[in-house]
DNA sequence: CTAGGATCCTGTCAGC
DNA sequence: TGCTGACAGGATCCTA
């Protein structure tokens, strides 16, 4: 579920909590769950983080020993700091407030000012821990392609050209293709450039293409801006659980609801195997 | 090479 | 109250 703004809110959370100083040490890392944890815990006990990166939705502790964890949340991972203060962010569950370990508890980092919990429901996500040198070999992070910000809707036009057959929203998702959208920011970005989900890859103009690239920075930035806020309001309210996709979301999970642009009703309908979300009349076919 | 579907896994919710 | 099937903010693997 965590989608780019998600991760981007947690590497901003956690400097505060486990960089150099802050979280100390790592004393030891728990595995309760052994598909969750590629490498040996004990490559990484001693260490002290000393950077944290993101590369699209992959979040990346670097140690002072020259080794790395990759950290990648997938539809339920969360990760949630439990020290003097608690920070919670990923998949947004009652795990975010409850007592911790628990059931869905895969791994414990334990520092010496506190612990880092990653809890995964599904058990889809999972922490890598490789050389810092090879972090960049990753299957996974190698093949990623830019960030909407870095990338122009002119290479993105020329991309969807290699899948011109294809639902504009699966190509989206593709991470090879454009980083950082996932089902959510997806649905948000195509409102906003007023494209059709499943309209074919190859159909789409130069201009659609460059306001697609505009939508995606445009959604995830808004959410950026909600998302942190409302995670600390999360994390120190008493227990009570606000949505904060409702605080920016057009589309997503809106279906039945008005059209806030032309007032239709928003329907949902599955592009690619994908729940997905649009106005009929701002986004026609 | 691309496109599309199945798959990994657990939990929740709607409908009977 | 069970039971069943659909679905879930991701990515990969397999097949045609």
């Amino acid at each position: 579920m965590p989608e780019l703004p998600e991760v981007e809110t947690i590497r901003r959370g956690l400097l505060k909590c486990i960089v150099r100083e802050k979280g100390g040490k790592i004393l030891e890392v728990r595995v309760e769950e052994a598909k969750s944890f590629i490498g040996e815990g004990a490559e990484i006990v001693g260490a002290t983080v000393v950077r944290l990166r993101r590369k699209g939705k992959a979040l990346i502790l670097d140690f002072d020993n020259r080794k790395s964890a990759i950290i990648h949340l997938r539809m339920t991972g969360q990760l949630v700091w439990v020290g003097k203060e608690r920070f919670a962010g990923g998949h947004p569950n009652d795990n975010f407030i409850a007592e911790l370990p628990n059931k869905q508890t895969r791994v414990e980092i334990v520092f010496e000012n506190g612990t880092l919990f990653f809890n995964d429901q599904r058990k889809f996500g999972f922490i890598k821990v490789v050389p810092t040198s090879e972090v960049e070999k990753d299957s996974f992070i190698a093949k990623l392609a830019k960030e909407p910000w870095e990338m122009t809707g002119k290479e993105l036009f020329k991309k969807l050209q290699r899948h011109k057959g294809a639902p504009i929203k699966s190509v989206i998702l593709d991470q090879t293709i454009i980083c950082g959208l996932g089902n959510i920011y997806a649905d948000e970005a195509l409102f906003y450039a007023s494209i059709h989900p499943r309209r074919k890859a190859g159909s789409l103009s130069a201009q659609e293409t460059e306001k697609l690239v505009e939508g995606a920075r445009v959604v995830m930035e808004r959410s950026l801006d909600a998302g942190g806020s409302t995670i600390r309001n999360y994390v120190k309210s008493d227990g009570t659980k606000g949505d904060y996709l409702e605080l920016f979301a057009e589309v997503f999970n809106r279906q039945g609801k008005p059209c806030r642009r032309c007032g239709e009703r928003i329907e949902k309908i599955k592009v690619g195997g994908r729940g997905t979300h649009f106005c009929p009349k701002c986004q026609k076919e």
